[in-house]
DNA sequence: TAACTTTATGACAGCGCTGGTCATTTTGTA
DNA sequence: TACAAAATGACCAGCGCTGTCATAAAGTTA
């Protein structure tokens, strides 16, 4: 019922001491030996008491994830990566939700860090992209991996693992040019937040390679928010000369786009095409259902942290020294269609 | 920088053992003794090592929150009201996400506890009204903490935090009724939630008390979804006797009922008022924002983890033996007017 | 004031694990 | 076959705290 390492070692016929460092990925034991300790773990469904761990080594087995985002389901789906990835490596994930916009935000952070002995932090946007706070981590040797938006591996960053947004952007951009868009427009985020600008950059390189010029009214700036695309589309569709596309920096942006247009009688997809980011649940829920760009948070979730544990304790085997690249893949749902002939 | 008991203890000039009771609130402590103890505690700013105490104790210094709730907004506001709870108190806090219908749900729970060494539970629906659930953790002797709907605090179950959905709704419908209308419907959510069973109450009992008996036809079994908002409102607006008001069950029915009418060019709120519930982020981004009711969902998560560790630890002084009952409160925004005559 | 009960406090073991040291066994290599 | 190298175990201390039990201080009674 409670399965301490005894249990384990009895099993496998080995030392409590083997055990260990079979659990801790520690070098010299031979492969044949760590099958078998492996297999009774499996057996009786052993996980390390963190507790003990923690308490027993100087390093220490909790991870944190600070976040400050108002998008709750992105919230609770890196949780969820994170919390499995913890649970496969006997880790703890202790959650900090925060405000990024504190003053004292650093010393939050450094404190935390201090005070629950983390063995590191995974940083997500807007954390991740506050250089203060990564050289804050570094200064007190704190390991931290951070998602961030980008599409080439940098030897400088190796604890990142990339969202490349700029390629998500750009088979979104050729997906409107497919169905014969020309006129497209580009409805922004927040400026603050580099996956806005990765986005418009991918958008813009997409109609480059067509030969088509970015119409620069097109380019409107907002915020990630609806009442954002609202105010965007209504401004877009209110020219004299109407794109008969717009893509939406994400899917909040695009349902206040949808939510505009419909105001206006706007037939969508016959009279214009719209397309979101982000994949969101509410992305399926609008009508007609968004098109958009799959963002498997979990998954990268489960990358970073992986990441981070085999910093956190170098001595592990599978050293592939990798920089994890996720593209956002189109989803072609029933806001798009064919262009309209003008 | 890493102060432990025995610093406190050196400070108090106590033994560490003095220290720890003073810490958990044990009786047969001279107060002289813990004024001594609790200043060195402060000067020191001491906080006790969570994963000593653990190792420790039979009993554990964690609680367990588990969710499977398609809301994420909701599970973010009832984490960070856990976590609140949790800090001051020095205990840690375990998320657990998963699935309330998978077959070994009751398994797992106990799994759960019996590894992580839970203090407590604190369970939200669905979980909170599965009672195959309350008495697996009573069987096992593990306290935990229901957030429920219901009005009346029974000494039955005192281990309850009452949202008290029928009140709430009662109030909205009286908004509604004293606006002039008479003629309303109401959008249900699934039948397996009580809370939707208790609004429906309320809004009955609203009516009942005016003298209205409720049409039938008005009242429209669905789920909490926006789908099923759009579907309720679509029927009910195709109807020759139309309802001047809808009072849908969720914020997200609502938001349905309002892409509904929107579709139909219905004027809101001039020609149909509709109202929601919750007041989750979204209502706020509808067009006109919504009507609703709010949960102080932070806040009952505080007082359901305090309520927890009441139970846990019965040495503790300041034994108010109290049933908390929150009254979500009515937030009227532009998505309600006055009837229109007919 | 002695004898006894109650209350307050301390000494000590141990929770489950890691880290270190050293001895012993197994394996690989010349 | 001899010897070095690698793999493993035995053992101990200790992480910071709580539980148990023994002991000291205070309060009560006759």
């Amino acid at each position: 019922m409670k399965v301490t390492i005894h249990d384990v070692a009895a099993k496998a016929g080995v030392s409590i001491k083997t055990v260990s460092r079979v659990m801790n990925n520690e070098p010299s034991v031979k492969p044949a030996t760590v099958d078998k300790v492996n297999q009774a773990v499996q057996e009786l469904n052993y996980q390390p008491n963190a507790a003990a761990r923690n308490l027993a080594s100087t390093k220490s087995y909790s991870i944190g994830y600070i976040y400050d985002n108002p998008n709750a389901y992105y919230v609770i789906d890196m949780q969820r990566g994170l919390l499995d990835a913890c649970r496969k490596h006997g880790y703890e994930l202790l959650i900090h939700p925060t405000n990024a916009k504190s003053p004292g935000i650093v010393q939050e952070v450094i404190d935390l860090v201090r005070h629950s002995r983390l063995a590191g932090l995974v940083l997500t946007p807007p954390f991740s992209e506050m250089p203060e706070i990564a050289e804050a981590l570094s200064s007190i040797n704190v390991d931290f991996v951070r998602i961030i938006s980008g599409s080439t591996p940098s030897p400088k960053q190796t604890n990142c693992v990339l969202v490349d947004d700029f390629t998500a952007a750009f088979k979104i951009t050729n997906h409107l040019l497919e169905l014969g868009h020309s006129q497209i427009a580009f409805l922004c985020g927040d400026e603050e937040h580099s996956s806005s600008g990765e986005r418009l950059a991918g958008f813009k390189a997409a109609l480059t390679k067509r030969g088509i010029d970015a119409n620069p009214k097109f380019i409107v700036p907002g915020s990630y928010s609806f009442e954002s695309g609202v105010k965007g589309a209504t401004q877009l569709l209110a020219q004299p000369n109407k794109p008969t596309a717009i893509f939406a920096c994400n899917d909040e942006i695009a349902a206040g786009a949808l939510f505009s247009a419909r105001l206006q009688h706007i037939e969508i997809p016959q009279q214009l095409s719209i397309v979101g980011f982000e994949n969101s649940p509410f992305s399926r829920q609008t009508w007609p259902p968004l098109t958009t760009a799959h963002q498997p948070n979990t998954t990268i979730a489960q990358s970073a942290a992986e990441l981070l544990f085999k910093q956190t304790r170098p001595g592990s085997r599978s050293q592939t020294e990798d920089q994890p690249v996720f593209i956002p893949e189109l989803l072609v749902r029933e806001s798009t269609g064919v262009a309209q002939q003008k």
